[in-house]
DNA sequence: GCCGTTTTCGGCCCGACTGTTTTCAGTCG
């Protein structure tokens, strides 16, 4: 990339590099200096499949089960896809010294701030390199200050609105984070979704994206209709009160930000093309491409449009129907993550999800007892109202002063009152359990004569999160590891968009689970997700059970298990992975087995 | 940089929209 010429403002130190990291690396460092590899080498306008190469092996990493310094050492790494000869090499490099030396080399040749500017919508590799090498510019604010004196829309290739359009990104950039909540995204998608199916042009509608694979965070939202014309859905659409502004507005595609600072895309298709456009912009992008890849083989070619042989559209009424044509069980979006999904689906292997109607009861929710809003009984009432026919109570422990943690006597009382509530509710049964503490040093918040009081424990790290990796881990086993302990709560502790998971080693966690016969939950409060749907899989494998927990403090917050519900679904698992579909006799049994050592 | 039922070279998914152009490049998904 070419210096560009000095301005008076460059001279400014540059970054600290931070010290070589002692702890071993893990898969996440990988996909994460391949991906900004693969930003860099944009820049530096690299060969677009070089790439690629990068960004897929970074997702394939991510999402490998095991241990990543074992299957180094196996050499077993070589036989994933999107790993060849130089990018273990690399791995291994990373893996001994801790660093990739092309990589720093590559990044020695780029402002660091370069790789910032990429976010902003409509600045792409061309466009950043263009202001860097005509204008000097190398990160955000200095772009802000060349727009706002005009001194942008004067390069060619750039224009006015162009210029208006960075200074928008920017201020977008800066007012709302990237990404949103499942739930605010669903709240409002559905909305907006009710909305535009009651237009009378509208034949199917759809939400599409990472919407429907239930991603635990969102971009944006898709919404995809049929009509057989478009410009009046999409006047409605770029119309409703909750849009702020219009970022796009076509024939068949219409961009724009909600008041709520989400982005939202309109799609308008002919209904003969419905099931493939459906299928195309539910994504995920890598699982579309390794569906066009498997289409071209076969020797047809699949767009959004349609499913061609010869440039004739080979009709499909639906998706099931798309997916036939290839040689393929229907995939359910949630699958869709190229996760094999095509595989099993080829081998008729893919597993009957888990769905909303298979749970019987729920586990871990609050009362008034510690923080929650509603007593025991108007707790149990609201999960019987909603068809269940167990719930498992389980308040916050005595540690939790912060939370109104139960002291041994309130511990009794509930007892006593939960006995109460389930002679006065026919037919529906209370389990009384305990969100018990995890002290920093792995023991529970109760001595043993309160803990076998309980029906179940869930065990939680609510304080203390700094500890070293191995630190925590150990800490968490010795939880796993207490005879009473029932179940893991939240295991990384990670608020989705607002604070990191804690350093542990979930493998680790679920080896020691197995081990023990401890179920894992799905904290399925949508600012959690925790266990991460992509440890569920080894979780499967490794035997453990699995629990759908709304931790809810409000009767309509138990709502929440429909999240769990959704990632259980994305984790492959099924109604046997999965307690809540136990009746309450199953749970009993399950709970006193336990208890019994 | 990866990969192989067109296999060790030559492909690698493809179309819409925007803004700048006047036939197209860049970006996005």
């Amino acid at each position: 990339m070419k210096k560009p010429k000095p301005r008076p403002s460059d001279s400014r130190p540059s970054k600290k590099k931070k010290p070589s990291e002692k702890t071993p690396i893990t898969k996440s460092d990988v996909a994460r200096l391949f991906e900004e590899m693969a930003s860099v080498l944009e820049l530096l306008d690299e060969n677009p499949f070089k790439i690629r190469s990068y960004q897929n092996a970074a997702r394939a990493i991510e999402s490998l089960p095991g241990e990543l310094g074992e299957m180094i050492d196996s050499g077993e790494l070589l036989n994933v896809k999107g790993i060849g000869k130089s990018l273990f090499s690399h791995i291994e490099e990373l893996r001994n010294t801790g660093r990739l030396e092309i990589y720093e080399k590559a990044k020695a040749k780029i402002p660091e701030g370069l790789l910032e500017m990429l976010r902003i919508p409509g600045m792409g590799p061309k466009k950043v390199k263009a202001v860097y090498e005509k204008l000097g510019i190398s990160d955000i604010d200095q772009l802000e200050t060349a727009a706002n004196e005009n001194r942008v829309a004067a390069l060619e290739g750039f224009g006015t609105k162009t210029q208006v359009n960075i200074l928008y990104g920017i201020q977008n950039l800066r007012k709302y984070s990237e990404r949103h909540l499942l739930s605010k995204a669903f709240t409002e998608a559905r909305g907006i979704l009710g909305e535009i199916s009651k237009h009378r042009d509208v034949k199917r509608s759809l939400l599409a994206g990472s919407l429907r694979r239930i991603k635990e965070t969102i971009k944006d939202i898709d919404i995809l209709v049929s009509a057989a014309k478009s410009e009046a859905i999409m006047d409605s659409f770029t119309g409703l009160s909750r849009v702020a502004s219009v970022v796009a507005k076509g024939k068949t595609k219409s961009s724009v930000v909600l008041k709520s600072g989400i982005n939202a895309d309109l799609r308008v298709v002919s209904d003969k093309e419905f099931p493939f456009a459906s299928h195309y912009f539910t994504g995920s992008k890598e699982h579309n491409t390794e569906m066009r890849g498997r289409a071209k083989k076969m020797g047809y070619k699949l767009n959004e449009y349609g499913l061609f042989k010869d440039d004739k559209l080979v009709a499909c009424d639906d998706e099931k129907a798309i997916f036939r044509r290839l040689g393929l069980d229907y995939i359910p979006p949630e699958l869709r993550e190229a996760q094999g999904e095509i595989e099993a689906a080829e081998q008729h292997v893919l597993p009957n999800l888990l769905s909303e109607t298979d749970l019987i009861g729920l586990f871990h929710v609050h009362t008034t007892y510690s923080d929650g809003t509603a007593s025991v009984k108007e707790m149990a009432k609201g999960a019987e109202a909603m068809g269940f026919a167990y719930l498992g109570i389980a308040d916050h422990s005595r540690s939790a002063a912060y939370a109104g943690g139960l002291s041994t006597a309130d511990v009794k009382k509930q007892a006593k009152e939960v006995k109460e509530v389930n002679k006065s509710l026919r037919g529906f049964r209370v389990f009384q359990g305990i969100e018990s503490d995890i002290l920093t040093d792995g023991s529970l918040d109760y001595p043993t004569e309160i803990l076998e009081l309980f029906d179940f424990v869930v065990v939680s790290v609510h304080q203390n999160f700094g500890l070293s990796q191995s630190e925590m881990t150990k800490r968490i086993i010795r939880a796993i590891e207490n005879p009473y302990t029932t179940m893991l709560g939240h295991p990384t502790g990670r608020l989705l968009l607002a604070r990191e998971a804690y350093k542990v080693d979930l493998y680790a966690l679920i080896d020691a689970a197995a081990e023990n016969d401890v179920v894992i939950e799905i904290n399925s409060n949508p600012h959690r997700l925790d266990l991460d749907w992509r440890y569920l899989r080894t979780a499967k494998e490794k035997g453990v059970k699995i629990a759908i927990c709304p931790d809810s403090h409000t009767v309509e917050g138990m709502e929440d298990y429909r999240y769990g519900v959704g990632i259980a679904r994305k984790g492959w698992l099924t109604k046997d992975d999965v307690i809540n579909c136990l009746d309450a006799t199953g749970i009993d049994t399950l709970f006193a087995s336990k208890r019994k050592g």
